[in-house]
Order: structure tokens, then C-alpha cells, then sequence
DNA sequence: ATTGTTCTAGAACACCATTCTGGTCAATCG
DNA sequence: CGATTGACCAGAATGGTGTTCTAGAACAAT
């Protein structure tokens, strides 16, 4: 058939070809979930996208979740990710702040896709399966910032205040312009918004020492 | 049958049992959307809850989207509303701010099932129909409080900024706060939380004037 | 009483995620 | 090299679920 032409005709292992398979779903799922959402697109819609027989998706992905959860899970590792380095290269907690704030606006305006996906899915049905996963992921990264942000506190440039507030009242105000952002209801640039929101941000913390 | 008994077990009009039996089906959707999910719970969950039948639900809701529109509005008209009237009886920005915070924490808290469902439906599929009708919802608390806002800013009490940005600023930190309160992921008390909140927000106003 | 309307019941239907059966083909082994 | 194995894939069959359809009950209006 067209799908294992496709396959074939560009060169390589048998495990090479099966990879390029497993992202090819994987690139399908997420254009269908980002823009048809997870719950209006079927299995045939990424059965078409990506060129797949239905036993190819459920032989790489056990079900239409687990795909989700993959993209998820992926996509919540990566911008993590972007948002502790750019923390652990700054010296000052105002460069912090405006690190973790720029890095988590970079990153929502260079993966708009896969964004709206995670804004969509973070209070999703495959929380047995993985929100201990999540959770796991939350610690690490809370884990790797902890030191930088004991040093600032000692040095009496950050307050010493409970974690859920101190990610509330940095990523809340990120998240909720991004929202905005992504609906296309805001008229300030991504360069103009990051920067507001980091002193914003870096002054409220301040005022809580 | 048992639900047409318990119709008229009570003594009402026609019109009150009709209104029962919506009510009943709003609640008993909440309740399993706000504790199984949107997608997990299926239409014979509600009927059981409700003690209503498949042909009585598709009469009072077109489907089982509707009947997810109908609860989010509502939800987002209820605490809205909450919100808009604390600000209006405010004075000054920093009580004005602290009672728009405390409004919003304390909805979460007072109806915590509502809060899930909301939360967990914002980006949700039933955009094309109600998009439009939330975008009103949102213009019309904006227009309210547009004067109010507008004063504070001649007198110099608050920044003149994007209204988008505002929002993210000010609701922001309260949502991802009560996300992580509704999730047990906070040691902070309601009370703690709207304090120190308020003060980080007012001042990070500030810092923007 | 008769007719029309609203509301309810439950069977029938359509659609879709998932499972099942039967292959194909590269890699490995004798 | 030929046989065998196991990963990989195709597509039909299945089961469950949202929705539609048909019929009827309760009540108001004429």
C-alpha cells in the first residue's frame, strides 16, 4: 500500500523506518489535537495524517491516550527544561525572574502547537496513568532550581516563601498572557509582554521579603 | 417508572417538575465532570445520577456538550460577577486588588467542584458554539470595571497597561495558586494565600506605573 | 371532550476507539 | 543459503457510547 511505499522508499534500517513511523503519528496526533482539540479528532483523522494502517498506531501507542501522553509528557520535559537552564545561568534574581519569565514566553511563541495542547490538557483524563510521572518531573526541576534560589534568599533577594506561591506568582501571570496570546486577544508583542511582566513580577516578590 | 414517581412525589406545576429535572441533570453532570472528567463520564452516568431517561436529557439539552456550555457558563457568569462586585466596592487600587484576589479565591474555595469543572474546560471543544458567548461575558466585566480602572490610573494608583496584561497580573497567580490548592499541592491556607498574593500583585502594579 | 404542547421513556442507530486475525519483511541462526 | 523468528503493519470485526427516533403520558387550552 501508499503507506509502506512511503516507508520504503526513503532509505534506511527497519528500525530507522519504524521511528520515522512513531514520529510520524506522533507529528499528525499533535497537529489534529492542536487545532481539532483531543477529543474531536478521531483515530482515522491521524490514521490519515500520517499515513498509518490502524495497527501500526496501536502496535507503537497502546491507545489514543497513550499518544497524548507522550506528547505530553515530551512536551512538558522540553519546556522545563528551557526554563531551569535559563534560570541556573543567571547571577541576579531580577535576571532570573526575567530568564524564567522570557523562557517561558520564548518557548510558548516557538511551539504555539504544542502549547495550546498542553494548556489544553493539563487537567486530562490520563491522570492515573502519568500525573505521578508529572509530578516527578515538577520535583526535578524544583529540585535543580532549589540551590540558586536558597543563595538568592540568603542574600535577601527573594523571599522565603511557600513554592506553590513563589511558581504561582511567576508562571501565573506567563501563563495567563500566553492564553491570551495563543486566542489572539492581546495587542502587546511577545518582546513588550515579557518585559512588563518581569519587573512586574520581580517587584511583587520583592514586596513579600 | 421511578422517575416519573419521583417527579410528582413533590407537588409542583408542570413547569417546576420540568425545572427539577433540568436542575437535577446539571447537578449530577457537575458531579461526575468535576470528579471523573468531562470524557469519562458517560450520558448513562447522568442518567443514573439524575434519575432521568435518555429521551428527558436530549429534550432539556440538545447534548452532552450543552449541557458542559450550559454549567461553564454559568460558572464563569457566577464568579465573574463575584469578582467585578468586590472591585467596585473598593476605594483605592491596593483594596481594590486585594478584594478582586480575595473574590477569586474564595469562589475556588466555596465551590471547588465548579472550579475543577472550569478549570479543566477552559480550552475545551465546545469553542465554535460559545466562544463567542464567553467573549461577551468577558467584554462586559471589562466594560464594568473599565471606569473604575480608569480612575485609579488619573490618580496614579495603577499602571496604564494592556488590559490583556492586567488580567494575566492580577488572575494569573490567583489561578495557578488555586490550581495547585484544588490539587492539595499547596501547605498555604485561603487566608495566607490572598494575602500575600494581593500584596505581590499590588506592588508588581506598581512597579509598572 | 378534544386537541396541542411539553415532557419522558426506551429502543434503534451511527460512529469511533479498540481488538483480532492474518499477513510481510528484515534479521538471525543452523 | 534456507528456515525461523519476531517486529511491524493492514484492515476487518467488535463493543461501547453519544445521538436520534418513535411512541406515549401528563397537562393546559379551547
Amino acid at each position: 500500500m501508499a503507506a509502506t511505499d512511503a516507508v520504503r522508499e526513503t532509505t534506511g534500517s527497519r528500525a530507522e523506518a519504524s521511528e520515522r513511523r512513531r514520529r510520524a503519528i506522533l507529528d499528525a496526533a499533535l497537529e489534529s489535537f492542536s487545532t481539532t482539540g483531543y477529543e474531536q479528532t478521531t483515530l482515522a483523522d491521524i490514521r490519515r495524517l500520517a499515513g498509518a494502517s490502524t495497527g501500526s498506531i496501536y502496535h507503537h501507542f497502546g491507545s489514543k491516550e497513550q499518544i497524548a501522553a507522550s506528547l505530553y509528557l515530551d512536551g512538558v520535559r522540553r519546556s522545563q527544561e528551557a526554563g531551569v537552564e535559563a534560570l541556573l545561568r543567571s547571577r541576579t534574581a531580577r535576571t532570573g525572574v526575567a530568564a524564567q519569565v522570557a523562557a517561558y514566553i520564548d518557548w510558548v511563541v516557538e511551539n504555539p502547537a504544542m502549547a495550546r495542547f498542553l494548556f489544553g490538557m493539563r487537567h486530562a483524563p490520563f491522570l492515573g496513568s502519568d500525573e505521578a510521572t508529572i509530578a516527578t518531573l515538577n520535583a526535578d526541576v524544583q529540585e535543580r532550581a532549589a540551590e540558586w534560589i536558597r543563595q538568592r534568599v540568603e542574600e535577601g533577594e527573594l523571599p522565603d516563601i511557600e513554592p506553590s506561591l513563589r511558581w504561582a506568582l511567576v508562571f501565573g501571570p506567563c501563563r495567563h498572557w500566553a492564553g491570551s496570546w495563543l486566542r489572539g486577544s492581546t495587542s502587546l508583542t511577545p518582546a513588550q509582554a515579557k518585559k512588563q511582566i518581569a519587573a512586574a513580577v520581580h517587584a511583587g516578590l520583592l514586596a513579600l521579603r
